[in-house]
DNA sequence: TAACAAATAGGAATCATTCCTGTTTATAAT
DNA sequence: ATTATAAACAGGAATGATTCCTATTTGTTA
């Protein structure tokens, strides 16, 4: 079995990296249609899956939508509640998955810290 | 304006407050069923966001489904992606709410960290 | 007991995401 | 370069959790 490196993933996978706005689906779907007028969202979607799985890029919980971080370094999150923006924070250790894993019997993959509130802009 | 308390909405605090599971708005709705046979969907959701909205219970984001936590002590939790189990543990100290809000120029209303990975039962 | 806003039941609508299928395409072997 | 083939795609249908709608019921106050 072999990997192919399709135009399309390519772009994506641009695109998430591009933004520090932890984008929606929707709109890398909107922005690389602009680029490549007849990509399709279920490749979006696959392809975000993809990427995630394989840790080139991270994926945040927010609420019923999910939002893509290209930036794959340990690092928290401010959830506006008001507007839904997401910003970056650094708040843990950087090693508090070693610390974490060592305290209890649990394969830890992932520690994620979100704090929720209102941002400055209201 | 004065406040009603619907048979409903006991049932529904009642059941959530009863488990430790953390469980979703469909396993409540079930459980509701077998006591109050004639209990609509809507009425669990909308008692639901009702009672999180009052601060009577938790919700905890899991992906495309929400769970409900009766314990509305600051904890984190443990999450199994394999079983979509979730379980209670302690690990940011209980005053970091306070803490946080020293550091940065955002309104913080919850703090949650959640760990993912593999349960014991795999 | 009467008046009325709050809450409900039941079902339709929404919407993000996944699934399906016939077609296209990137890679490896010839 | 050509060919074989599995990977990936486009387009659209299906799914499923949650929300919305509305006629009816019910809890509270006076
Ligand atoms: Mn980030
Ligand atoms: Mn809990
Ligand atoms: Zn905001
Ligand atoms: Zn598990």
């Amino acid at each position: 079995m072999y990997k192919r490196y399709s135009k399309q993933r390519t772009l994506i996978l641009e695109i998430v990296k591009s933004t520090h706005s932890h984008p929606s689906a929707d709109w890398i779907y909107n922005k690389a249609r602009k680029i490549m007028t007849k990509i399709s969202r279920g490749t979006v979607y696959r392809n975000l899956n993809q990427l995630a799985e394989n840790g080139e890029i991270n994926v945040i919980k927010d609420g019923d939508v999910m939002k893509y971080d290209g930036n794959i370094l340990r690092h928290d999150h401010l959830l506006c509640t008001k507007c839904d923006s997401v910003y970056d924070i650094n708040i843990l250790p950087k090693d508090l998955d070693k610390k974490v894993q060592r305290l209890i019997n649990f394969d830890v993959k992932q520690i994620s810290l979100t704090i929720e509130g209102i941002c400055q802009n209201h």
